[in-house]
DNA sequence: CTACTTGCAAATGCTTTGCAGGAGA
DNA sequence: TCTCCTGCAAAGCATTTGCAAGTAG
């Protein structure tokens, strides 16, 4: 579906630097978590813990939250607030693009969406002055639209 | 501190429209609610139950949960999505203005910001533009600047 | 071999609820 | 007086953790 790439392949040097990460911190890319990244490369859009363990029968709940814990730590993935009152998560943007959020507030849905550079940048520009003026040092911002989904409507 | 305002006369009105609110879903505007209203007000930005339960030693968390909860399904306050596990609330835009939040990821504190008109109006006719080619339906957003606040630098 | 991983089950901690008495209109 | 509100204590539930066995390097 939302595939512009060959799956395997293009695939490879992501988990190689998801490999390279969990190295720096002394953790091992095991199957367990190179499912769960999988997921979310197959997913392209953040999932959930119920999800995770959905499609994935084999791997117990508290597994899949440690595996989330772990990768987050180690700059993999990223928590996503949401509308509803589930945690999600999805790849950190140093290993996708930045990108913002489409927030269903019927069914907690979450899609990505990619602002155009020129708006992002005018954004952000405008957002980092009015941190200053609050002395406020700014890392990154998100922008999330709440709405109804294609599917709710 | 931050009060522009008489603060007692200047909140009449506001309380006579959460008053007005609450009678619509035939709830009442006991003094607990009023409490917490109050406290959203001197506040000037969002506070978590712990924040509530702490300056009103004689409300019960059950209680200052179910108020939440009421207040929200009234249109009086709204959850502010925070950068810790926290949930925060602030009085619902219909009552105070549009803004967004810089949230410091070192102690979770939310702090509100007000974007110029012209800014605003130019990210929410994109976001409105992109939303539209995924189908969904907008009904509002949220800007969050994630970094550290003057305290915590 | 040594250190990190995993499963399972038990524990946590925030949030929600059942009930009986209290209060607003 | 009728309906909604409150407190307290008892659940509920998503998430975390202790421990012992398994496995990547």
């Amino acid at each position: 579906m939302s595939g512009d790439e060959p799956a395997g392949d293009s695939h490879a040097s992501l988990h190689a630097l998801v490999w390279a990460r969990l190295r720096r911190v002394d953790q091992r890319y095991t199957s367990g978590r190179q499912a769960i990244v999988e997921l979310f490369l197959q997913a392209g859009h953040p999932v959930s813990i119920s999800d995770i363990v959905e499609a994935l029968p084999a791997l117990p709940r508290s597994s899949a939250y440690r595996h989330l814990t772990d990768l987050q730590s180690a700059g993999v993935v990223r928590r996503v607030a949401a509308s509803d009152e589930f945690s999600r998560f999805e790849l950190d943007e140093n290993l996708t693009a930045h990108h913002h959020h489409l927030l269903c507030t019927s069914c907690g849905r979450v899609i990505d969406i990619t602002p155009s550079a020129v708006v992002e940048r005018a954004v952000s520009s405008h957002l980092n002055e009015l941190a200053a003026a609050e002395d406020f040092e700014p890392h990154s911002h998100r922008i999330d639209v709440l709405g109804i989904c294609a599917v709710c409507r």
